[in-house]
RNA sequence: GCCUUUGUGGCGGAAUUGGUAGACGCGCUGGUCUCAAACACCAGUAACUUCAAGGUUGUGUCGGUUCGAGUCCGACCGGAGGUACCA
């Protein structure tokens, strides 16, 4: 019988579902390991070749653990809200959810031919009312929620009320909004209904706030900050501008302590932890408040001469360096602070300034631009007269959004004052200021008043314990991080179960969950500019009265908390229950690409830490350890086509007639290069040109002008698998684009060469390959060896199917061992249960221990070259032992789990290879009778001697030291010592 | 700029703790089988040198530690990813 894969995975994966072999056990006395893949979402593009390489590794874990005795929870489900299914709705009128749901069945159909062992009873889709019931659910948890930053935990809002009703707000130590006024309890109790509300909003972890936003015009929505690459939008690539707008927010600053220091309990990879670390992003520093100088030029400071501008500085140290400060354009004392002499240059500025959008700002980052306001601080130590400045090279989101400027130590504030011409002074001896700024944090203070002669970092503190003392400022630390904007003015998401009475926002109540998405006649906002939800709310409102919340949840809301759903996926009452995530704990094993490193992992990791200060849940982090699989690119093909000079721009005037008599025309990738090195284009082309014309003399005989080209090639992406090894094949080009029907090609050599790029897959590249073709032309088991075959799961690699025949050789090897090799083909099983040689369990137990540190150490690609290995051995020492054959099966089900599965069967076995012990390897089968022990001295000679494996390390040596050639060369010298290594002497130090 | 990561044959990549660098696979070369091809099998394959045995050089560059360095240390160069007027 020959190796026929195609019946063999069918017959498998049929089996697999219908004994629900992989199906987790809620109570088990095994002990739990849980991997989970990061769930994809269903793109119209289908899954290409990178996908399962993740999810292959994790099925391998998730196999291994099986064998070694584990209850498995191994899922998988689909984030199946998103942007592009909402574009696609936009642009024809398919329902989101239709497009959804023929997405996901071709995704399912797809990863059922890989084998995967998911158990699909757990499946989950964050658009399912029953799923994302509970997504709303979690969120009125949040909003009705406050961080008390004594306890360091979030609390239930009432814990606060009661609070409010006994003390007001003068003792509470809580996260909340910076502008929060204090009240006393009398106070709070005659506040009407709606100032309540709007106090509490202040406090809620989930909050309708006033903030600067990533709008994104294009798409209508906003978006959060890890949703915003380069000043445009991640998905889409449009321009975002920064707005103030009323948005729904999560506080996780609240948690950025905890979440930079639960890093440290985590097994996640360093470069992962670092970006988390930079994106939460902590300084320590001070801060410090400067008066503000009455001046005769600003009689209007009179009314502001109390306020005090607020600065935040990492460098208390350099305080008699400012030489000015400089104030964000949006800070909010500029109206008050600017002086009528400077009113029209300040009022321009911060228009423009205002305007801006991200990207500009991003663009012309080295463009200093900045004016004076006319009013100035009163130094708090020197008392001198210092500027106020006001500069876009300030944030306002960030610290106060105003610095104090002290250009001799801080580059930015130093290329101010050079184009602005304000002083420098210095404070930190040990710079050159003429050429740049010192910003090192070392040397000693100078011209500082009560800092002279110390160190930076002494002069931190005691700067600190002066400024604290004098009642102006203190110690703080600050972050990087933002809250996350929660809503998004789109259809395709979760609705915010939240409603409008009165203006005053009201969570619904549990039993009123899930708030369903309404039907909208159209996926667009409304012309009033409302998001698409207001279209229905004639009739979709809450108790038939009140509005609901039109936003809806960002992307990443139904993901934040998937990995709970899983342990309790059909559950109705609760989102879990309790037992079973005590049950399950932790993610044992997550694995997924690093580009949700500042995104989803981080909000995970937030609302699982909410979810257990609410003690909803016991544990801290959501994943213990963390694998970033790699990458795998696409390789895009290209095609060159030739342009020609349309009307608008060329000097004669081409009948459109013509024009559209011109075939498309592609020249071959040289001559393209060519052109693009040489310029030498015109040959080729004028050639081509020539030609053209004299066609069309013939054809058009009143037609007197000439076609041109002076723009030269138009680069196309080619569908990848119309091309092979770079050469197009012209007949499917010509098919796979109704305009190419006709097209010409200027051939190298005979052939259409293509140019060609690595980059990421995607549908618009046309370089997606499925694992489809790959399944159905070697099987999927051979699919499952190559990915991991193919290098170092984390390393990112562009996808070729070069090496795909040594793999596929390797699994008709391995059946072959189980097989009579006759002339006439392979016949019936050969296997027999005579006892095996030492050479025989010498191989079987090299490979169990290999291969056992391999998947323990998550290197897959080195346990496909040792299967290789092994299985070449034992067809080499023509092996046909049961007690080796049956061992290996189950060391290579977890790879390929298909025909190992159908040998195991063959040979008798009636339950499933999945739940088969894991070998176990016994040392004593890896001793050789004899090594050959190499010696060098000091790398020059070489001598092999052979001794016995009873041999110690002492009788080695004395036997070393007593052979003629090694005393011949010590030359009656005693050595001061035989270096033994690994059992071999290597070395002999004279 | 900063942070993380990476650099090994024609190619993908091995080498767990410093111990015979290049496992395994692809490709290539030669051979067997075949009318021929495909499949399969056998042999060779870092470079230079030598008829051969052998010798020399070799893990981005330069230095260091060590009996011994792809591996450790220092400086530099290149690739990939992240991040940024964050005070």
């Amino acid at each position: 019988m020959e190796y026929n894969f195609t019946e063999i995975e069918k017959k498998w994966q049929a089996r697999w579902a219908k004994d629900k072999t992989f199906k987790a056990a809620d109570v088990s006395d095994k002990p739990k390991y849980y991997v989970l893949d990061m769930f994809p979402y269903p793109s119209g593009a289908g899954l290409h070749v990178g996908h399962p390489l993740g999810y292959i590794a994790s099925d391998i874990m998730a196999r291994y653990k099986r064998h070694k005795g584990f209850n498995v929870l191994h899922p998988m489900g689909y984030d199946s809200f998103g942007l592009p299914a909402e574009q696609y709705a936009i642009q024809t009128g398919q329902h989101p959810k239709i497009t959804t749901e023929e997405n996901i069945a071709r995704y399912r159909q797809q990863m059922d031919k890989i084998g995967f062992s998911f158990d699909w009873d757990r499946e989950v889709r964050t658009s399912d009312p029953e799923y994302y019931k509970w997504t709303q659910w979690i969120f009125i948890q949040i909003f009705n929620a406050w961080y008390n930053k004594t306890s360091d935990k979030a609390e239930d809002i009432s814990t606060l009320v009661k609070q409010f009703e006994t003390s007001g707000n003068a003792t509470i130590n809580a996260v909340c909004d910076e502008d929060t006024p204090s009240f006393t309890a009398q106070q709070w109790k005659a506040f009407s209904e709606k100032e309540q509300s709007d106090v509490l909003m202040k406090y809620r972890l989930a909050y309708l706030g006033e903030a600067y936003v990533n709008w994104c015009p294009a798409l209508g929505t906003v978006l959060a900050n890890d949703e915003v690459k380069d000043g445009v939008s991640e998905r889409g690539g449009h321009p975002v501008e920064r707005k103030l707008m009323k948005q729904w927010s999560m506080r996780i600053t609240a948690y950025a302590q905890r979440l930079l220091d639960g890093l440290d309990t985590i097994d996640w990879t360093d470069s992962l932890k670092e970006s988390q670390r930079n994106w939460i992003g902590r300084s320590e520093g001070t801060s410090l408040r400067f008066k503000i100088a009455v001046t005769s030029s600003n009689p209007k400071n009179e009314g502001v001469s109390r306020s005090e501008i607020e600065v935040f500085t990492t460098r208390p140290d350099t305080i008699f360096g400012v030489s000015f400060v400089t104030l964000a354009p949006e800070h909010e004392l500029v109206e008050a602070l600017t002086t009528d002499e400077q009113r029209e240059v300040v009022n321009r500025y911060v228009e423009t300034a205002k305007n801006r959008s991200e990207r500009e700002r991003q663009a012309d980052i080295n463009k200093i631009t900045g004016v004076f306001t006319g009013s100035y601080v009163i130094h708090p130590f020197s008392g001198k007269q210092i500027p106020i400045w006001i500069g876009d090279y300030v944030l306002a989101g960030y610290g106060t959004g105003a610095v104090m400027a002290v250009p001799a130590h801080d580059s930015r504030d130093y290329s101010f004052a050079k184009h602005f011409k304000l002083p420098i002074l210095e404070v930190v001896a040990g710079g050159d200021l003429e050429k740049e700024s010192y910003d090192a944090k070392e040397g000693k203070l100078i011209n500082s008043d009560f800092l002279n002669g110390l160190d930076v970092k002494d002069a931190i503190k005691t700067a600190i314990k002066e400024i604290e003392k004098r009642g102006i400022g203190k110690g703080k630390t600050n972050y990087r991080l933002r809250d996350a904007v929660f809503g998004r003015q789109r259809y395709w998401g979760e609705p915010i179960p939240i409603y409008y009475k009165n203006g005053i926002p009201y969570a619904l109540s549990d039993n009123e969950l899930p708030l369903i998405l309404p039907e909208v006649d159209k996926y667009l906002p409304t012309e009033d500019g409302e998001p698409p939800l207001a279209r229905a709310s004639s009739s979709w409102k809450y108790k038939g009265e009140f509005d609901y919340e039109f936003s809806t949840m960002p992307g990443w809301a139904g993901s934040s908390w998937y990995f709970l759903r899983y342990m309790d996926a059909h559950n109705g009452l609760q989102f879990a229950d309790k037992k079973l995530t005590d049950y399950w704990q932790q993610v044992d094993l997550y694995i997924g690409g690093s580009e949700h490193a500042t995104g989803h992992l981080l909000y995970v990791r937030f609302w699982t830490k909410f979810l257990k200060d609410l003690g909803y849940i016991n544990i801290e982090e959501p994943a213990k350890k963390l694998i970033n699989q790699g990458m795998i690119q696409g390789v895009s093909n290209f095609a060159y086509r030739l342009l020609f000079n349309t009307a608008e721009e060329g000097a004669v005037e081409y009948p459109a007639e013509i024009i559209r008599q011109i075939p498309p025309v592609f020249f071959s990738k040289s001559y393209y290069d060519r052109w693009k090195k040489e310029n030498k284009y015109k040959v080729d082309i004028n050639n081509y040109l020539k030609k053209l014309n004299e066609d069309i003399k013939i054809k058009f005989p009143d037609f007197k002008g000439v076609i041109e080209s002076d723009i030269g090639f138009q680069t196309i992406y080619v569908d990848v698998n119309i091309v092979e090894n770079d050469i197009l094949d012209i007949e499917k080009f010509k098919d796979w684009r109704e305009d190419y029907h006709n097209a010409e090609f200027i051939f190298d050599e005979g052939k259409y060469v293509c140019g060609s790029a690595v980059e990421k897959m995607s549908k618009s590249k046309y370089n997606v390959v499925t694992p489809d073709l790959v399944c159905e032309k070697f099987g999927a088991d051979t699919l499952r060896l190559y990915e991991m075959f193919l290098g170092p799961l984390e390393q990112s690699k562009p996808w070729n199917t070069n090496g795909i025949t040594g793999v596929s050789g390797f699994l008709k090897k391995l059946w072959r061992l189980f097989y009579n090799v006759t002339q006439s083909g392979v016949e019936g099983l050969s296997v027999t249960d005579l006892e095996p040689t030492k050479a025989e369990l010498k191989t079987l137990h090299k490979t169990i221990k290999k291969i056992t540190e391999d998947i323990e150490r998550f290197s897959f690609n080195t346990s496909v070259s040792n299967f290789m290995i092994c299985v070449n051995e034992l067809t080499d020492l023509k092996c046909n032992k049961r007690a080796i054959l049956e061992p290996l099966l189950v060391l290579i089900s977890p790879y390929a789990p298909h025909i190992t599965e159908e040998l195991w069967e063959q040979l008798g076995h009636t339950e499933s290879i999945a739940f088969a012990e894991f070998p176990m390897c016994n040392d004593n089968y890896l001793v050789d009778d004899a090594f050959n022990y190499p010696i060098s001295f000091n790398g020059k000679t070489r001598l092999q001697i052979e001794f016995p494996a009873t041999h110690s390390i002492q009788q080695i040596e004395q036997e070393v030291m007593a052979r003629e050639d090694v005393q011949k060369y010590l030359e009656g010298k005693t050595p001061k010592k035989v270096i033994v290594v690994q059992g071999r002497i290597v070395n002999i130090v004279v």
